[in-house]
DNA sequence: GAGCCGTGGTA
DNA sequence: TTACCAAGGCT
């Protein structure tokens, strides 16, 4: 069931990609070759871990500052694994999905304890850490460690999409048909697959884009299904869109806005400003805390977990 | 496996 | 302004 384009076709997408990518690739400092890598006291793999959870559903440009200050912060696993992950999570700061940073602090804390310090070079170990999912796992190991990892993310499913199967888009969800394509697509070659993941994932990051495609600007053009097609509008059904305002996200990200904030621990009184609805603010604040986001203290004060 | 989890930029 | 979108993971 798989689309799996014939051998020739496949080469041809390698070289055009390719090639596109060493004349355009974005200059992203976690992308600096190993041989090139300007700070000595950064361990590497660490600097390519973080970037990749950080990115996880946060784009590049708010990413950036914030981990060049995470670098300067904890530049290997031991540094952040010493800190408080209260620390991890105001240093967060307004990227999004703070818990994200919760599990950065317990996947440094596990590295340290239980790799010895070393970020492992296997797929299964990193996947085994927290808040390293498939795709994470992958992307450190090709872009760290130069494993030949398929690395899907929802660029290259909707890149792979359009250019092999003539699709608009990629379905809601991760389809085995998708993993098989991308590994089908994978170079042979080792360091060529890992350039390979992050070409095809540049090239849907800011050619093959979802909503206005560079059509005009693709190197792939010539070789790509979905135009052959006539560039047929999406058909399935479209993705939920999500509501936000007046969600427990919404509160939850209030909440933490002021604990974030403030210096020490705060009163509930403190927090009872954000939002109106006692029952809805109340239930946020438990879910925080269940979620160890939010460290409760005696005489109803909160602080981030120390 | 559907739903939940933040935030800000863009059209 | 509303809606979509952004290098997912977890339950």
């Amino acid at each position: 069931m798989t689309h799996r384009p014939p051998i020739g076709e496949v080469e041809a997408l390698h070289d055009t990609i390719l090639d596109w990518y060493d004349a355009n690739a974005r200059d992203l400092p976690w992308r600096i070759p190993a041989a090139d890598w300007p700070w000595p006291q950064v361990d590497r793999p660490w600097a390519v871990l973080v970037s990749e959870v950080m990115l996880q559903q946060t784009p590049v440009a708010r990413v950036e500052p914030m981990w060049h200050r995470w670098m300067q912060l904890w530049p290997t696993p031991a540094h952040l694994a010493a800190a408080a992950p209260g620390d991890a999570v105001r240093e967060w700061g307004r990227l999004g999905y703070p818990r994200r940073a919760l599990r950065l602090h317990a996947a440094a804390v596990a590295i340290r304890d239980e790799h010895g310090g070393v970020i492992p070079a296997d797929l299964q170990q990193l996947q085994a850490l927290p808040g390293i999912g498939g795709y994470t796992a992958a992307a450190v190991g090709a872009f760290a460690f130069g494993i030949r990892s398929a690395v899907v993310d929802v660029n290259v499913r909707r890149a792979e999409a359009r250019l092999v199967t003539g699709a608009a888009y990629p379905a809601p969800s991760l389809s085995a048909a998708e993993t098989a394509l991308a590994r089908a697509l994978l170079p042979l070659d080792e360091p060529a697959a890992a350039r390979w993941n992050a070409a095809v994932m540049e090239l849907g990051a800011v050619v093959c884009k979802a909503a206005r495609p560079l059509c005009a600007r693709c190197p792939a053009h010539a070789q790509c299904a979905w135009i052959r097609a006539g560039s047929p509008a999406h058909d399935g059904p479209r993705r939920a869109a999500q509501r936000w305002h007046g969600t427990d996200r919404q509160v939850r990200g209030k909440l933490l806005q002021v604990l974030r904030d403030a210096p020490a621990a705060v009163p509930r009184s403190a927090l009872d400003l954000v939002w109106p609805d006692a029952g809805q603010r109340d239930r946020c604040l438990a879910s925080l805390v269940e979620d160890g986001l939010v460290e409760p203290l005696p005489r109803e004060r909160f602080r981030l977990p120390g």
